[in-house]
DNA sequence: TATTAATACTTGTATATACAATAATTGTTG
DNA sequence: CAACAATTATTGTATATACAAGTATTAATA
């Protein structure tokens, strides 16, 4: 559907702005998607964005400032998304013996299993995103990544 | 920059994910922008939405359910925006007569100089999109209304 | 007309974001 | 080496999202 329609706005001042508010809202629906289908696996979107972030760095630990600067929102909280993922037995922290002030974060085998399980739907979840051509997608990856500058 | 280097991920498994984090990466960036520029004036990207909104049936008002359907945000909760807006005397929420469980919201005198404010600033804002042509602009707008289907 | 259903909104609780203040440890330098 | 600065993480508070339960009012119906 039109974003006007979704929004029920007639008409945007320019298409920038209509830029704007399309992928506000796009990612919105977005992230509705991406919740929905990770719910049957007790985690979160942001949950789930650090455990894979986890897993590319596996078997090796990651402090929690690395783990911050590759989040998808910088400015969420790492300290207490881990700490949920630790109560779920999903990561596991220890203090840095080298350094004190550190804490290395690892993923454990429940949470790697549970990307595992993810992993089986991924198909499904891409399909959502086959409105598209592959050609339009690069296309939209060129141009955000251009946009953001 | 590219994605790859902004969340320090080497590559996707294919240009379909790369479309979804991307989005959701672009989206928190524009958010940020957003709520920066806004944050001078007290609001936030979700009050000034609410305040857009009013704006757009000003002087008639709108019922609570209209607000929401016509969020960015659907599921957000316009009952406690408007009462934060209500305490800062941007809206005015009446018991509607007709129908007594419909609650009128309207925006203030107050709440419309401060769009006129912003709106003053608009040429900064959308500066800041310009990173892309016009056509380029159209072309998103088209692809995301696509991808939603 | 009394009961039930539907509508419109509010409230409670858990999660996450935004930002500032604080604490602990390590590094630097006079 | 002592004082100060920088690094790294935690905590507190306000805002917003997600979802379910609850309240009040109106509509439907048996």
């Amino acid at each position: 559907m039109s974003l006007e329609q979704d929004i029920k706005q007639e008409k945007f001042e320019n298409e920038f702005q209509k830029v704007a508010v399309n992928i506000l809202f796009t990612s919105s629906w977005l992230y509705n998607i991406n919740a929905d289908r990770l719910k049957v696996h007790g985690i979160t979107p942001e949950q789930y964005n650090v455990l894979r972030i986890l897993r590319g760095s596996h078997p090796k630990a990651l402090m929690l400032a690395e783990v911050t600067c590759r989040m998808l929102d910088k400015s969420s909280n790492a300290t207490r998304l881990v700490e949920k993922l630790r109560l779920k037995g999903l990561v596991k922290r220890e203090i840095c013996e080298g350094n004190r002030r550190q804490v290395d974060i690892f993923i454990t085998d429940k949470g790697l299993s549970i990307l595992k399980k993810v992993d089986t739907e991924e198909s499904e979840w891409v399909g959502t995103l086959k409105n598209i051509s592959k050609a339009e997608a690069m296309e939209l990856n060129r141009v955000l990544d251009k946009l953001r500058g």
